[in-house]
DNA sequence: CGAACCTCTGAGCGGGCTCTGAACGGGAGG
DNA sequence: CCTCCCGTTCAGAGCCCGCTCAGAGGTTCG
């Protein structure tokens, strides 16, 4: 558990999550990365499954691949909703059923990810989706993440540091935001892997140390370096000076 | 939800909609959206629905297909009328039966879409609607937004950045005001796609680019910009200098 | 019936982004 | 002190993203 986004629903609860996906291994690495958010989560392989696991779990928010073997994953949410008429969807798409398939749903603060997909960016926009909808128990819960005098806007995409504003690109800015949200805990090479770029990344540990020096040129250019290196073990986001 | 535009009744209540249209794709879609803006919405897919709701529940506003399975629609909203009869009413009509069934509509204060419509231009009559109709709490509640010294009266469709006047063209006026109620917070071509243009256009996301590029020029032309691009997310309108 | 406008498609271009490979430097340990 | 290895950084190739232009069809309006 990280009590650091301990999210919870207004009573108190864990937040609850219902993970739908035909692929084990995609279903796997999902549950066990929303698991570790701390949230409560279920999970399905088929669409049948997941209307019944719907209709007793009662989740807050549903993961939702679209293309299921049983039955579209459309009708799926519609039946869903019917019941939970205010349930957060994130839908898992292919690249090339993007335009036609989810036409509509961005619209109604439903969200995607297309696969492959970074575990980084699945749960970011899980968490915009439910906090977007109220359902966390923490209202002041903002889209602001804050680590000494850095500060990231994850709706507008904006970092600061010390009040200028810093460019960065999606794979720096995916990178910060995973450190952000693990301030003064070393995470290795293969944890930053794993979690910023997608599962299918076949490349190697070298493109961390890659980002990461491009991070510190834009980051701690000049300033008292808040990124460090621990030898042999991986990378850590402090506040200055201490 | 989004507190940009929290639009309740008098009493503080979130309005009440009910969406009307037998079509589940259509009555889903317009449902979540406006759930997105924060309303209490209930749907009804006949007529006879639509009135046993409409007696429960008591809404504000109803979003009435004038084609339905079961009944003709005008029917159905002079059964709402005889209960309700300060009801704002909204009708979805196919192109071709605009003339005939929808004359006099708009002179009795309600207001019409054409299918296949927009939502972002849904959400906006609506509000007219309701805005008109006294319904809402914050009377200041005007037709006009501000972003920066980029004015937008939505009642007389026109903009106006730094004093001077700008034309624009249906969907570029659509585009801005999707932007401007959102500032600072980037949106995503699909998101952009989905509330701008119509739920059957089946084009891509490149259409996105060309209108934003009509827009820069017209808006941002010589001045300081307020349109940035996010590269791999989306775009932001941000006061300038900012 | 013609003209102006609007919307969208397609193609080309420019540049940013991502990753590979290699060289360099410094720490740790023998 | 030397050596190995880990980490850093540079340079460059290729790709993809976003911008723009030109033009075809459709619609509206005079």
């Amino acid at each position: 558990m990280n009590e650091r986004t301990a999210l919870t629903r207004p009573d108190g609860t864990p937040v609850r999550v219902l993970v739908v996906d035909d692929e084990p291994d995609i279903a796997e690495v999902v549950t066990g990365v929303l698991r570790y958010e701390g949230w409560d989560v279920r999970t399905a392989g088929t669409g049948r499954d997941a209307v019944r696991e719907g209709l007793d779990f009662r989740p807050d928010a549903v993961v939702l691949d679209i293309m299921l073997p049983d039955r579209d994953g459309l009708s799926v949410l519609r039946e869903l909703r019917a019941a939970q008429p205010h349930v957060c969807v994130l839908f898992l798409t292919a690249r090339d059923t993007v335009e036609d398939r989810v036409t509509g749903i961005t619209a109604g603060g439903d969200d995607y990810v297309t696969k492959p997909f970074s575990l980084e960016e699945l749960v970011a926009r899980l968490r915009g989706l439910l906090r977007r909808a109220g359902m966390t128990r923490d209202l002041a819960e903002s889209a602001q993440l804050t680590v000494g005098d850095l500060v990231m806007d994850e709706d507008a995409r904006e970092v600061t540091r010390g009040g200028t504003g810093i460019d960065l690109s999606p794979t720096e800015f995916e990178l910060l935001r995973c450190l952000m949200r693990n301030p003064r805990r070393v995470l290795s090479k293969t944890q930053l892997l794993d979690r910023v770029w997608s599962y299918d990344f076949g490349g190697q540990a070298h493109v961390v140390e890659l980002y990461v020096s491009y991070l510190r040129k834009k980051i701690d250019a000049g300033r008292e370096p808040m990124i460090h290196t621990v030898r042999g073990a991986g990378y850590v986001l402090k506040p200055a000076g201490r």
